[in-house]
DNA sequence: AACGAACCAAATGGATCCATTTTGCGGCTT
DNA sequence: AAGCCGCAAAATGGATCCATTTGGTTCGTT
């Protein structure tokens, strides 16, 4: 996708999504066209059109003659947004996996590497997301994928949160789990690796069960 | 939601989508924002916006600085769609069915013989739709639900197509499919109506890849 | 004092006009 | 005759101005 975009629609949606996924707005935000329009040094056009884009990735929630909003979410939805996941990704997985390289493997290890040095909440957020979807690389299912990763945009923040409630005491089952994929997918035993990564999804779900604080005190 | 909106983009936007399901935009047609406009007596601004908001539905594709066409598939598009399906919807299912009431069973029934008589291409297709939906009734699910819906609206006209190719021949297949569906669904055996429905998912999808013909010729 | 209705401010929705991009046609050149 | 450059028409993108809706506040009435 282009960075800086020609249409100034795209380039305000993909720099409010930045904005969104980066922490920057939060869930129950409200969003005011004039303000953003102020700041961009636009008209309210293109950011009315941008508010549609961000919309349909799910980010915001639009209301008819009201306004935008970050888009909320209450534990049940986030549950359920974790439950899709464990369907959907070891499919992306098993489109991407066949076309894997010994080069992939590599950067997978290097950034497990990675996670496993960083104790900074950001960094593992990225991390980890980049880990991922280097998995996903060699996948040639656009609208799966934008699916998957429409999932992971809308719970961004509750990951952030989550992770940096977690701290760093159970990371250690992450990184297990991480290994592991890498491994089978090393080794090629591709039905292996689709195990584990919906292992991991459902772990992950089954935790963040058990921490309702990461919901609580939201403007819904 | 609402029908007759008094926001004239998502008037714009629901007569569109109706359009396309109904067959009367064929994928590939393209739709130029003032022709829209005229025939609907309004400016071309609503039609931009509801071009986004049919474009985040996925049933027309938006090109920057070029314009809007009904979105088209290929057979490996269609096919990953299904498969998808086949995780997703039994998921939502087992989200709806324990809110299933015998009321609810016996339209499901009435139904399933309203399909088994008609022989009208239309019919079935709108028949059809109701029935899985009326399954999926009970759900407390809305992202799930759209996810799924978004599926079906993208694959309409190819489903369509292979009804009218198919004709009668094998409707019995999918009338035994239903059948046992809503039988599970009486005696409340969630986890078998689980399965005849993933089951009837993927036996379309295989019959599906066996018609080539279907996605032949189409203006890509 | 409490409830209700009307008015006002602020934000979104819509219409018109202008700018920019794209595409295709036509003429010119080699 | 074929190919390329350029211009013009058409369609999309953007800015400004006006209309409509909404929510809050204030004034009036009971």
């Amino acid at each position: 996708m282009a960075e800086g975009s020609s249409v100034a629609s795209q380039r305000i949606a993909e720099k409010l999504r930045e904005r969104i996924l980066a922490g920057g707005l939060a869930p129950g935000a409200r969003i005011i066209q004039d303000e953003l329009a102020e700041e961009l040094n636009t008209s309210r056009l293109p950011v009315r059109e941008a508010l549609r884009i961000v919309a349909s990735q799910g980010l915001i929630t639009l209301r008819a003659n009201q306004g935008a909003w970050v888009t909320t979410m209450d534990m049940r939805e986030c549950d359920l947004t974790y439950r899709i996941r464990e369907r959907l990704e070891p499919l992306l997985l098993s489109e991407s996996a066949p076309g894997l390289t010994e080069g992939d493997i590599a950067e997978l290890t290097a950034l497990q590497d990675e996670i496993e040095q960083t104790q900074n909440v950001e960094d593992f957020l990225v991390l980890d997301r980049s880990l991922h979807w280097t998995v996903y690389r060699h996948h040639n299912a656009g609208e799966l994928a934008s699916i998957v990763a429409r999932l992971w945009d809308t719970t961004q923040h509750y990951r952030r949160a989550f992770t940096r409630l977690a701290g760093e005491r159970r990371r250690w089952i992450i990184n297990a789990e991480h290994r592991l994929l890498i491994q089978a997918l090393r080794e090629h035993d591709h039905r292996s690796a689709e195990q584990v990564l919906e292992l991991h999804i459902r772990r992950t779900r089954v935790e963040l069960a058990d921490h309702p604080e990461v919901f609580a005190g939201q403007v819904v």
